[in-house]
DNA sequence: ATTAATGCAAATTCTTTGCACTAAA
DNA sequence: TTTAGTGCAAAGAATTTGCATTAAT
């Protein structure tokens, strides 16, 4: 799978959602997709252009996220990252070392859901899970070193 | 459980630490106790102890966090709450429809993490989950307003 | 032409800092 | 006494809002 869906697929949902496709919105897109970072900050799109307001680039990270473009990843620190959504419900890898952030899909956390309404009568409507620790090449990288 | 532990409890923890006593500590606690939900902001704190500063207000909601007398929740919002943790690893099970907050230990998110190491490489250090739903409580109230 | 979207600057919210002062040990 | 802890007011950061202006359709 690409890093990101192509320009013209993101175009075409904000055209069947009425929206404008305008230049700001465009070059968010492009900022984002220009990062060397698979991750990026409301700062960093700010800095990349300085000719769009900030208060766009807040409504514009907002409507994508919406939009499920983008999904939001919250760092360890409590810092708000952003990047490409993969679309649907997902959860993040964040790996302490390198910063690199994998998505995880696989993982039923449904199953846990579902026990946990069983045994205590709550239902899960959604849920946020966040993972920090240390990615696959981050271990290689420190056996090789060693 | 009682719902929070004595204050001599955490007195004691401070001390064995060798940190003090004081009055503004001894207020955010009972502060923290007299409130009629399970869980509070620093919001909260704050205006019930005008004579406290707001400064030493969040160093102490810090401070107690950092000691786990406290544990942070992050509501569906973005916005953070505060609640006496029932110490050691868990989770939240916040309620849409009454805002409780109830907490969550017995399910094995472990498990889940062991599978994510075997199948990619990725060793979890830690984790965040917080859950989004109705609690039992708020689906007897509905079945009974029917 | 219409009106959604933008840019700017000011306002908000939440939290932290610097520093002289106070009180716990 | 000593020095950790406090209060104040000011500084920050991250975001949001109001409103006149601009540009996409």
């Amino acid at each position: 799978m690409a890093k990101h869906p192509s320009l013209a697929a993101v175009v075409q949902r904000l055209e069947d959602r009425g929206l404008r496709v305008t230049a700001p919105r465009l070059s968010v897109l492009a900022a984002a997709a220009a990062g060397a970072e698979d991750q990026f900050s409301a700062e960093d799109i700010e800095s990349r252009l300085p000719q769009v307001g900030r208060a766009t680039i807040f409504r514009t990270l907002k409507l994508l996220v919406e939009m499920d473009v983008f999904c939001r990843v919250l760092l360890d620190d409590g810092n708000l990252r952003y990047r490409w959504s993969r679309r649907g419900h997902h959860h993040h890898l964040i790996c302490d070392s390198c910063g690199a952030i994998e998505d995880f899909t696989g993982c039923d956390v449904t199953t846990l859901m579902q026990d946990l309404a069983r045994r205590t009568g709550f239902t899960a409507r959604g849920h946020w899970l966040e993972v920090y620790g240390r990615c696959a090449a981050c271990h290689s990288r420190a056996a090789v070193s060693q």
